[in-house]
DNA sequence: ATAGGGTTAG
């Protein structure tokens, strides 16, 4: 028994004969291992203590809702109790409850009533619990039942349960029911309802109950707060956000943590990251979560430049990170392109031993299929253990934009046999993956078994797949019939679509016709004229051409300047086409001349046409070659390693003589170039590009 | 003895 005295500290070697009269407390309190609960255990036995129910349920409350990991020592205590009480069943079964096996619980229960113990409103919220976890709808109703059958009288926890058992069986109408029927409703019973709505995702209703909260001018708390703030954040309603945000710094409760990290997301996810940075920098202690907050903020943000920085600053200050940190910071890496710093991240998961949660493989998959690395995506995707409708969709939609449509398509069918219902993001990939594969039929045939097939209503996202499947295989008439005869109006999106295939397919009459649309939905991008620009080049009306772009300047359309992005050494450097002359340094424009120099001596000749439409005061070859595609190449041909593969990601499409460069330069510098542009990737190597030229 | 809470994806 000597190492009883380092445990129980106030108990000397000789006093432990004199265990204390009513060692109930010392039991709860100062058994901190199961070691030390086991030698008072072995003590109680000997001495005969344990006939006393009083200190028998004291070591069953330590063993199995004190102390981890001990609820078999607990069952196995249990078991020898001879006519156990129903305070010992009580014990048990929430024990149960909450050490995840609640499905013990509900047997244990179903003992307890077999045998006529006397259940009580602790028997009926720990039973509710299990069902809760267990999402076990049907016992929980039986429960319920019996509740009202056994005439028990209202209780306010009982009652909470319920909220909180049908909310999380989906049946939030029922949980408002048992809300609406309390005879009184403490602040508990509001933040349970809130609760149940956060976990339905109605948003909408969160605000509603909250605004009656307001009304009935109810005391609330901040559990009721991080609810509301949660639904303010996903509606980007700050009316009521600032307001909570004005009642925190009025209460002095900036010092709450985990309301502050509400806070904080709530700014973030209406778009005041800024405001959201400063309630974070002046948090005193910032943990793992509030961490995750601001990198997740910056990300949603479209700030992941800054996601990661603050990656960065969060290792310097030794927190570390999590799953959820790292799905952030992969999201903001598949962005980026930045491949390194993913690639990190992913050897840190492994090294780390963290658990490869469904959110975190489908975040991954994502970003090595973002990042041009597919088969690094399918590897990832078979080593989870757990796969949902997102992890087949970022799968399926990685390997269509890849250029694997056809093993996308395989992809789905084992999705379906493996009984995964697909959902509307789902056809999105399956029908994008047509398109680039050229599988009209297919496509066809897939469209058509949305709505027959898997109830699903498709959206103009789909009809826009459709469109573009049709125009990229030639049928351009059939495209805008299919157009015509959409159950909604088009929208500019689709009508972009066709406009693309009009260039790839020189059909000037349709270019025409579809920029029009598009400019009577909406101002045109320059995008849009550049496309019909480059239609009338390909046939050769040069002067339509030049008159079309100069529409640009004349409308004063604002161009979206060109940006290629490339990581070297885990930092991602960008590229601007537009300001290429001033900001970059001479040995970029030297290994930019050279790599032009190198490539004309084997054959690349400039596209002058593009480049006297794109600008006619400057020199014409000048320009081309300054796009910021050919800048971040060139710097990461001198920045890396040769033979080595140059990962680029650009904000537009490629442009003609850009992917005409870049075959030339895969060749000449036996270089694979992977360059990821808006719409696709394209795959560089040996002179051949993997879209075949089409795009 | 019991009830309600923050960060994450396609």
């Amino acid at each position: 028994m000597a190492s009883i005295v380092g445990c129980l500290p106030n108990i000397s070697l000789t006093s432990i004969t004199q265990f204390p009269e009513n060692p109930k407390s010392l039991i709860l309190q100062q058994c901190k291992t199961p070691k030390d609960l086991q030698q008072v255990h072995a003590h109680l036995l000997k001495t005969r203590r344990l006939l006393d129910p009083i200190i028998t349920e004291a070591v069953l409350e330590s063993a199995a809702l004190l102390l981890p990991d001990t609820i078999d020592y607990a069952l196995s205590i249990f078991n020898h109790i001879d006519k156990p009480e129903s305070s010992a069943y009580n014990v048990m079964i929430r024990g149960l409850a909450f050490k995840r096996s609640p499905d013990n619980a509900l047997l244990l229960f179903k003992k307890m009533h077999e045998k006529s113990v006397q259940h009580d409103k602790f028997t009926f919220s720990s039973v509710l619990k299990a069902c809760s976890r267990m999402k076990a709808l049907r016992e929980g109703e039986q429960v319920h039942a019996l509740i009202l059958k056994s005439g028990f009288k209202s209780n306010e926890f009982v009652e909470n349960t319920l909220i909180q058992m049908y909310a999380n069986c989906g049946q939030i109408g029922v949980a408002r029911h048992v809300f609406d029927g309390m005879p009184e409703r403490s602040i508990v019973a509001w933040n349970s309802m809130l609760s149940g709505y956060t976990k339905n995702g109605l948003w909408d209703e969160v605000v509603k109950l909250f605004r009656k909260i307001l009304e009935l001018r109810i005391e609330f708390d901040d559990v009721t707060m991080i609810s509301v703030l949660m639904a303010c954040g996903r509606l980007a309603n700050l009316e009521i956000g600032e307001l909570i945000g004005e009642y925190i710094v009025s209460k002095g409760l900036r010092r709450n943590n985990t309301l502050t990290t509400s806070l904080i997301d709530m700014y973030a996810k209406c778009g005041q990251v800024d405001t959201a940075r400063k309630l974070f920098d002046e948090m005193d202690k910032r943990d793992v979560v509030a961490w995750s907050a601001m990198i997740s903020g910056y990300a949603q943000a479209d700030r992941c430049k800054e996601a990661l920085n603050l990656f960065h600053e969060m290792q310097k200050g030794n927190v570390y990170p999590n799953e959820v940190t790292m799905v952030s910071v992969l999201y903001s890496c598949a962005m980026l392109g930045a491949y390194e710093t993913g690639k990190w991240v992913h050897f840190y998961i492994k090294k780390k031993k963290m658990k490869l949660t469904v959110t975190l493989g489908t975040q991954l998959i994502d970003f090595y299929a973002k990042c041009g690395y597919i088969d690094r995506s399918v590897e990832v995707f078979k080593e989870m253990s757990f796969k949902n409708v997102f992890t087949w969709t970022a799968l399926i939609q990685g390997l269509a934009n890849n250029g694997e449509g056809k093993m996308a398509l395989e992809f789905f069918s084992s999705m379906l046999e493996n009984d995964v219902k697909p959902n509307d993001v789902t056809f999105i990939g399956v029908l994008s993956a047509c398109s680039h594969a050229c599988l009209v039929d297919q496509g066809r045939h897939l469209f058509n078994s949305m709505r027959r097939d898997f109830d699903i209503e498709p959206r103009i996202e789909h009809y826009g797949c459709m469109v573009d499947i049709l125009g990229r295989a030639g049928f351009l008439e059939e495209a805008y019939q299919f157009i015509d005869n959409m159950p909604f109006p088009p929208n500019a999106v689709v009508w972009r679509t066709l406009l693309a295939s009009c260039r790839a397919h020189k059909n000037i009459e349709m270019a025409e016709k579809s920029l029009e649309h598009i400019t009577r939905l909406e101002p045109a991008h320059s995008g849009d004229y550049i496309l019909l620009s480059n239609t009338y080049a390909l046939v050769g009306r040069v002067e339509d051409a030049i008159r079309v772009r100069s529409l640009i300047k004349e409308k004063e359309i604002k161009k979206i300047p060109g940006c290629s992005l490339i990581e070297l050494d885990g930092v991602v450097h960008e590229f601007f086409s537009e300001d290429g002359e001033h900001k970059h340094s001479k040995e970029i424009h030297d290994a930019l001349d050279k790599m032009m120099k190198q490539i004309k001596r084997l054959g690349y000749v400039p596209n002058t046409d593009d480049a006297r439409l794109e600008a006619e005061e400057e020199s014409k070859e000048t320009s081309v070659s300054h796009h910021s595609e050919k800048l971040a190449i060139a710097y990461g041909l001198i920045r890396t390693s040769p033979r080595t593969t140059i990962r680029i990601s650009k904000n537009l499409r490629m442009c003609r003589d850009c992917h005409n460069a870049t075959k030339f330069i895969s060749q000449v510098f036996e270089r694979m170039i992977i360059v990821r542009d808006r719409n696709r990737f394209h795959h560089f190597k040996d002179g051949l590009c993997s879209c075949n030229d089409y795009w």
